[in-house]
DNA sequence: TGTACATCAGTGAACGCGCGTTCACTGATGTAC
DNA sequence: TGTACATCAGTGAACGCGCGTTCACTGATGTAC
């Protein structure tokens, strides 16, 4: 069977990405192996250090791919509401403090399921989740400097990008709070979920 | 040697406890294994099934323990400010977004530490967390409504409820992405305790 | 364009190691008389 | 109060298991001529 194409070990590669992205954000880092993400990539463990030099290297990718394809879906509700900033902000909170994102972090938001990994993590993943960081607060400081002129008030630069990183704070403590509490009481859960959104969309 | 006292048991028992709590922060529940947290606790770890019945066990009892100290120490602080719960709140806010707190996370709100952990953990974590979880919010949603008051601005209970549960998800979000980069850019995680600070006493 | 050979992606067995948990043992504590 | 004995907290070796990582092997791909 082997060798493969070169296009085929390039989607084996993103399949064991897409695959570790899955099981790091539902069970850690530390909570599920090289074998099963392999398996979840439908193949043997052993082929795996073809692909990554080691686990932490996979680790350090996921979290690169996660903020990209999250700041990609941040990109498009903004074009999705090209009139409103105000609206584009409300729109990415009801699709950020929800029962589906709550309950499913394996497709969901890198930063709010790894961010305690990465807390832990050394300076190479902290990297990597640092310039994701970073592109969250821009694009949503934009957001809020575009809705400041929108309505008419006064914001500068640096005041918007403090809002934004409140914002954002705000938004992933919801959903990592209301995570910890959705097996033992779902009505807590929700709770925490609606008591942000309108607090957010108030704001 | 053995065997010991009852007092000296117990006394043993809480050591295990306390030397637990500061590993599960630093390392996560997973990161760290039941040899070394005997270790750390002075003990080797054969003896460690005559207190709890499993690891699982012990993080549960860890968070129960974690959160009713931060319970006690918010208290504290509240005390500390007796004529204005502004006071106590802009107190509570400079404690938990400090850098200090953010560099030693084996000392500090559990909530935080073990967030990601908690929202992998069975039912019976999840509801001790929501207990400690259910005390943060009333003590919390208390020093906003006698703010209120003090201020001489109406809010009912549910809003203040509400604005509490805001608070604290904001507070934990803040502390968690700030460790998220600490190693890579401490002054990006110095903003992002400062903007929190700032945005939350303004509110 | 066709042939011969080197490359290398995936396989699956194996490595040493640390994990959570168990257990026979020890000897001071607690208790029954 | 003193003595005899049962209890049990801590010790340290051992258990099976899964981990991250390595490696000899295979055979289709890619390349040199």
């Amino acid at each position: 069977m082997p060798r493969l194409t070169q296009e085929q070990k390039k989607l084996n590669h993103d399949k064991i990405i897409e695959a570790a992205g899955r099981g790091f954000r539902t069970h850690g880092v530390n909570g599920i192996g090289i074998a099963e993400v392999m398996k979840a990539a439908e193949m043997t463990h052993g082929g795996f250090y073809n692909h990554f030099d080691s686990k932490d290297d996979l680790a350090r990718e996921v979290i690169r791919q996660g903020f990209t394809s999250s700041l990609t879906a941040l990109a498009d509700i903004r074009e999705e509401h090209p009139g409103s900033a105000r609206a584009a902000l409300d729109h990415m909170f009801d699709q950020y403090l929800n029962a589906r994102h709550r309950d499913h972090p394996e497709n969901g938001c890198a930063s709010a399921a790894l961010v305690t990994d990465a807390g832990r993590d050394g300076v190479a993943a902290q990297s990597e989740y640092q310039h994701g960081l970073d592109g969250f607060f821009s694009a949503i400081t934009d957001m809020v400097l575009e809705n400041a002129s929108q309505s008419g008030a006064d914001l500068n630069a640096e005041q918007a990008r403090e809002q934004a990183i409140a914002v954002f704070s705000q938004m992933v403590g919801a959903l990592v709070i209301s995570r910890a509490v959705a097996k033992s009481s779902p009505e807590l859960a929700d709770e925490i979920l609606t008591a942000n959104t309108t607090q957010l969309k108030q704001a």
